[in-house]
DNA sequence: AATGAATGAGCTTTCATTCAT
DNA sequence: CATGAATGAAAGCTCATTCAT
């Protein structure tokens, strides 16, 4: 019934390898075909112990999400001091996002799979997405007060929108790898590209990212 | 042993109640926690009759997606005669895809469900990305050769973004309804406004959807 | 419910194609895996049909092997006037056992099968098998009468072990067909000789088939 | 998945248990009507356990059948320095074969009823069969070699038909048990003496087996 | 007579979880 | 703590047989 974390040494050890092979597991055979019985015998542990550390198969999940995801939000932050234009901070994020879901490797996928499945994990979901929404749509409600950006669109379904591109973008790619010779440089570019002209962003603030206003082009 | 087409109008009928059934209970409980008896019982059929039809719980589920989904790439093809802008037409895309996704209902997400899971069907799904991307590709080249829209864009990558943008737009607010009061034209309108601003799409291409470029309003 | 014989010609016929189709597939897929749907469908026949000629599945493989083996004990049986030594006429039916064998083909396997199986089949095979043994028995407690040989064997038990070797030698080489090269003639003279030395038989008896008293060769 | 032998002495038990209620159960109704619930009643075992050391109701049979049936070839073959005529030396395997069958008991029967069923288990009887029949056919040769028998038989047809014989005669009197009162001692003699004339064999070697040449009985 | 759809008992197998050692 | 045996609730699937047309 014990599920607190181990007392001793030899049992946080325990608890590690537990995790590791989970996690292997899981990567291998997503979350619905593996059985407990399997993350036993990758830990080479017997059967009976995994219990002694986890309640349940969707229990060691969780642990393994709070571990294996560092805090996607939090990491994607763009430090205070960062300088940058509008689009260089746009950018940042996106590099440290796609890092971040390399990072995480095939496990990603695996979230995904249990976001579909299980209401909790959904909801968990959706509201790290909407926490990056928010901060998507502040950031263009403060630069269209600053006359930077097209006053004229809506700020929320723009951001929502965004938001859904660089989510399905970086699953499908990277998570998934559907595009094995995705070049991410050239990604980040393009996508802060649109960002930018999404927004209507003053060319000051679009920098190098090629977001020049396309009236130019036709003169 | 037997799945053919029933030969009987009986037989058609009792098949069309399982697929009903079926339909009903996977948007219910999803595709996993959905038994054969659930299905089964649903009908009002014996357990024994299911295997009649059908082979497995995924053969009813395939005849349903064959089924419910109408060919999505060709539902949301521009006919010839449409006229209009470059914009236009894409609108027109967006609408018959949300219309789509909305009459397929709480169908759609059980999709997504089984794509996650099932190989098979995430291929499925990937082909049918794919030639999106390539229709919208082929769309933004066209544009360019003929000096509309900017011609430093990568045309490939771009549409890739735009079609996880639109994708994930749809699943998110209409197939799981996390936006209730989601406005459709204004959803339209946005995305199309996303669309022919990332291109650079010339003014007079991109209507009525607000992609004017910004360099106007700075005047 | 009913299933006297058809009154009809078309319902004679349609047993007869029953029949047929199911001794084919008794033959190739044995009784146990042979299902009622398979029998119907080597007959071109609706399932349903299969209920008004036979009761079960039992019911149509016991007709069948009324049909199919001709009374074995009567066949064998030598005509009074075949006339000939006692090896001669113990020949005769050797011959006649074997061809029966060999025309019954694979469905006699079919019926050792169901003998180790079913109760009733394997008492009437015991039943059969009797009263050769009781033919062998009275035949040599008559030569043993007439002083053609040795009175002091065991007619019953000497009957029972002719019965034994004849049976499982058919069984094993001629229906299992494990001796593809068998030449029945050979076989026949072989056994043969076996019966009449087994019992002694007197060499005027023993005719052609080398049942030679082995006295003589040592001389 | 897991079968392999258990690791605890309270595993092996159940092991056991399992194969001792597995005969009883296959001696009581046949193999095929035995079920796996069936056998987990009679070992007072839950339905699951069964599971952990045995995969099917076919392995748990094999197991068996390796236990119980020692070697039916090895347990019967002559010692070396048994001495004797070539008559004592067939008597001794008689017996041994018949004390092995009785030993058997009923589950020998269930043997035969799965070897007219499983194409493996026909070929592994065939096997020892053809190494039976080798042995008294080479028996046969040297004997002939000595100028103890008569040398114009074929061994190999007369050792089929002694396998034949002997194998069938066990089956169904002491197997099957159809001749209650069966004198183990006086078939012995009398299948001993039918193999001793068979072949022809000279009166020292046949010892009391009655084998004495019909010519002297005319005297 | 013939059809083929419908039934449901029957059996197999899996695996998360508990428990005794 | 660790072990691995034991449990039993689920499902899945098959197929002989019945039934309505």
């Amino acid at each position: 019934m014990a599920t607190d974390l181990p007392r001793t040494a030899r049992g946080r050890q325990t608890r590690e390898r537990l995790l590791t092979a989970a996690r292997t597991v899981f990567e291998k055979k997503g979350f619905i075909d593996t059985r407990v019985a399997d993350i036993c015998a990758e830990a080479g542990l017997a059967h009976g112990t995994f219990y002694i550390y986890f309640q349940t198969k969707d229990d060691v999940f969780y642990a393994l999400v709070d571990m294996v995801i560092a805090d996607r939000y939090l990491i994607t932050a763009v430090p205070d001091d960062f300088g940058g234009t509008v689009a260089d901070r746009f950018a940042y994020t996106l590099r440290q996002y796609f890092a971040e879901i390399q990072r995480s490797g095939r496990f990603s996928r695996i979230i995904e799979q249990v976001a579909t499945i299980d209401e909790a994990m959904r909801e968990n979901r959706m509201k790290i997405r909407r926490k990056f929404q928010q901060r998507i749509q502040h950031g263009i409600e403060r630069v269209q007060k600053q006359g930077l950006a097209d006053p004229d669109i809506s700020a929320e379904l723009t951001a929502e929108a965004i938001v859904a591109m660089v989510s399905n973008f970086a699953y499908i790619n990277v998570s998934l790898g559907q595009r094995k010779d995705l070049d991410i440089d050239q990604a980040v570019t393009t996508l802060t590209s649109i960002y930018a002209r999404a927004i209507g962003l003053d060319p000051a603030e679009a920098g190098a990212y090629g977001a020049r206003p396309p009236s130019r082009r036709t003169q």
